[in-house]
DNA sequence: TTGATAGATCAACTATTCTTGATGTATACT
DNA sequence: AGTATACATCAAGAATAGTTGATCTATCAA
């Protein structure tokens, strides 16, 4: 079954935009990179907690990461939201499983 | 804050769908309404675990239900997934903030 | 090299979600 | 009325996810 991995990968980004706090920080990142003391200042939380959601971001893609110094610099991957948007367009068309009835 | 209505609505929506069991529903019932039983015999599952699904995914308002005899027939409703499309959209476009940066 | 800062990770705990089997309710058939 | 079927709901337990405070590592600055 070629579907169940996308579904399984769609999972993955889909739990990890359902939290309020990751959504938070999604909505920061949006509007440029980030480095976890600024994610902390902003959203006025502890630091291990931003920490392990940003975990859960990036492990599911959402998000990317590069270290400069003592900094971590969080960046949201567009490419995420965009292969989303192309999973649901699928759901939507009925043919999640059967990619011969689609095109 | 406007946004975190729409945000927490989606956060139903994403964790709706966000489950394996209930992506297997909602792929079923993009072929057409079904009723529970139909639902189990596809799916082989136990009858109280898919009612606990379908609930969730209509609380979400990704499906509504119609009565007819002892029977009850789930559909999707499209328009949950076209507003999920919506709100993706828009969360790319990095305004899900301020509505007055965008457009 | 000592001390400070940024951030990851961990263990213990809490909270939420899922599962299971049983029971309840409504409809239909005899 | 009595029985069967379709489904919802519930309580108890299992599993998963999130929180908290502490500790660890790496980088930098004095």
């Amino acid at each position: 079954m070629r579907s169940a991995v996308a579904n399984e990968k769609a999972i993955d980004l889909l739990k990890a935009l359902a939290e309020p706090i990751r959504l938070e920080i999604i909505e920061s990142l949006s509007n440029g990179e980030k480095c976890v003391c600024d994610l902390m200042q902003e959203t006025d939380l502890a630091q291990s907690k931003i920490s392990f959601h940003l975990k859960v971001l990036k492990e599911a893609g959402v998000i990317t990461d590069r270290q400069s110094g003592r900094w971590v610099y969080y960046q949201l991957d567009i490419r995420a939201l965009k292969s989303l948007q192309n999973w649901i367009k699928k759901l939507r068309k009925g043919c999640l499983n059967e990619a011969s009835s689609c095109e």
